[in-house]
DNA sequence: GTTTTTTGTGCAAACGTGTGCACAATCACA
DNA sequence: TGTGATTGTGCACACGTTTGCACAAAAAAC
């Protein structure tokens, strides 16, 4: 009430020009003269004149909104990942509305009005629901982005850590420690990124699987969280004794550092047990928990700056971009002090 | 370009009324007949129309956008205020405009621009700068809610958590354990919340330290996180022996839970020390990883739920509402298993 | 000194909604 | 049946921009 907007006609009355001219002066393309401009961006800088971004919205039909769907915050690695894209986007003057995706039905909801925002793009990121929202804004002519997800939507552009490489290098690195005996423990609700890597540490030992040189024991969790890899841990060692049988796996692999984490907690802490002389244990992500003295996992480190620079770029570029893109990006084994030599491998 | 967007003229024509009354089909208010709104709806239902929000927010000068400034995701308490924030307002059909203030420069940049969004409200949590970004809001009339903030902007609403009964208790718990050399552990970069901790807490203890009878130490870390909490300890006990000296305060209260943890850790990984057996430990906000078996840290626990829900309450109430809000939410101290009565207590 | 091109600016029509005002239709009441 | 109150709907303007088109002025070409 108080204080009443300036607008673009302040402007141009105060420089004795028209609203036209106020308008092109701040865009960089425009033909107008320097003199003008100069004078122009004098007065307005001087009256606190700023461009009135939902009015521009309205006429372009374009936003600087972006909106990010993530599951929740509960997953350290979503948080450093959304983290960096909001500090990249911010750069390249684009604002994210975040959404929560862990209440389906509340966001089905917020999404479809989001549409209504016009945002430039939508980044819809690991653990949230996308075939159904995905659609709706590929018919609006809304380029959606799936970071570390399935694509069932062939339009979507497509960014991925490299799940391959990185599940290889678990198995070489287990076995290179004298495994014999393997674990992957991962979340039965399934997950693309959890899937995925057990679909490839797999791979990786097919041939000494079939040749019977080793085994592969799958280890399902109820979620992909610390919870989840505690429970795991529980269930597959109901009592510290039922380590010591014939057939326990002593080099276990984990969908994600979370799970990770957590099985550790409840090896040691339940079960007396110690990592790395009873069991090796490998995780994905690299969370800044990780590298904590209370932990020191080895683990796959994907870089979140890497997949939110490719994520801003990706957005940048879609204008002149035709085809969906499909970008890997690459990740390193981290060494630190879970894996080691089975101690009892020849025991039982 | 393939889609056309639908409009309310569209829907009008199809229903055979103006657009005047598809609009106030669509306002809870409006003196519309029964019949032809569930006509309307019904039309608009079936062309899947939505009201454009960037037009109507052209027209009523205000937008379900919501400005949230968090200084990066780094702090875990941040991280779950954050979540339970986005998941609140969003359920109130509000949209959260994630900042990052920890590039101060940049923030500045993009605070600006924000303005012309009609951002309904504007969120800024703790640890990110406040005074002159928020003026520059209250000058625009949109309502500033300052979290665990000091209050410098007198038209700001105010939500803190209790430090008060907070620091109290810590004092209580570590002198109940028997405890008579204490000290407490705060970023020496001042924030108002480590700054109000410790002031309350030398508060609760003065009567007892001005007769002498106990110690208070203060240990300053360079940034109040867990890196600045593991230096801390360092810095305090160069070596393990250094512990047993006379004087070193066996009772420790850390301005959050995040110094408290990397100061654990260096205590134990680093000097070998015990806790609770050689020192005691209390931290406060009660983040996630502080319940892990891992810590097990006795803590001050302040609701972020509570924190998300007084927001949003206020972000609600404020249309009526003339007096800016002072608002305190209650903290509940959570007993673990890191404070005990001091062991060398009679030593040196 | 004309004609043609280039350059800079203004006019006015969008964009899609909300809302004050006017007015027709319906209803209540005597 | 007549009068006043109430209810439901439409008209037209406003919100603050961008942008195609027209056109004057200046510059270039002949």
């Amino acid at each position: 009430m108080n204080h009443k907007n300036i607008t673009s006609a302040d402007v141009a009355r105060m420089a004795g020009v028209s609203r036209s001219t106020v308008s092109r002066c701040f865009k960089a393309d425009s033909r107008i003269s320097k003199k003008t401009r100069e004078r122009v961006i004098e007065i307005a800088d001087q009256l606190g004149y700023q461009v009135n971004k939902i009015a521009r919205s309205m006429i372009t039909r374009q936003s600087d909104l972006v909106g990010l769907v993530s599951a929740g915050l509960h997953d350290p690695f979503a948080v450093v990942l959304v983290n960096q894209l909001i500090q990249k986007l911010q750069k390249m003057g684009l604002y994210p509305i975040l959404l929560d995706a862990s209440n389906t039905a509340q966001l089905e909801l917020s999404i479809k009005k989001l549409a209504q925002y016009q945002v430039r793009s939508i980044i819809i990121t690991s653990g949230s629901p996308s075939s159904s929202i995905g659609a709706e804004f590929i018919r609006l002519n809304v380029p959606v982005i799936l970071l570390n997800r399935a694509g069932q939507l062939d339009a979507a552009h497509l960014i991925n850590c490299d799940n391959k490489t990185g599940s290889t290098l678990a198995a070489k690195t287990l076995l290179d420690a004298g495994h014999r005996r393997l674990g992957f423990v991962n979340s039965n609700n399934s997950t693309y990124s959890g899937n995925s890597r057990g679909a490839f540490f797999e791979q990786a030992l097919a041939l000494k699987l079939a040749s019977g040189e080793i085994s592969l024991q799958s280890i399902s969790c109820r979620s992909s969280d610390y919870k989840g890899g505690f429970q795991a841990a529980l269930d597959l060692f109901p009592n510290p004794n039922s380590f010591y049988r014939n057939l326990s796996p002593t080099g276990i692999y984990c969908a994600n550092d979370n799970i990770a984490l957590g099985f550790m907690d409840a090896l040691r802490y339940e079960l007396g047990l110690r990592i790395p002389e009873d069991l090796s244990i490998i995780g994905f992500d690299d969370i800044p928990l990780a590298g904590q003295p209370a932990y020191r996992l080895t683990t796959l480190r994907q870089c979140p700056a890497a997949i939110a620079e490719a994520t801003v770029k990706c957005i940048q570029g879609i204008p002149s971009s035709t085809d969906p893109l499909r970008i890997s990006i690459p990740v390193e084994l981290i060494t630190r002090q879970s894996v080691a030599a089975p101690a009892h491998e020849n025991r039982g």
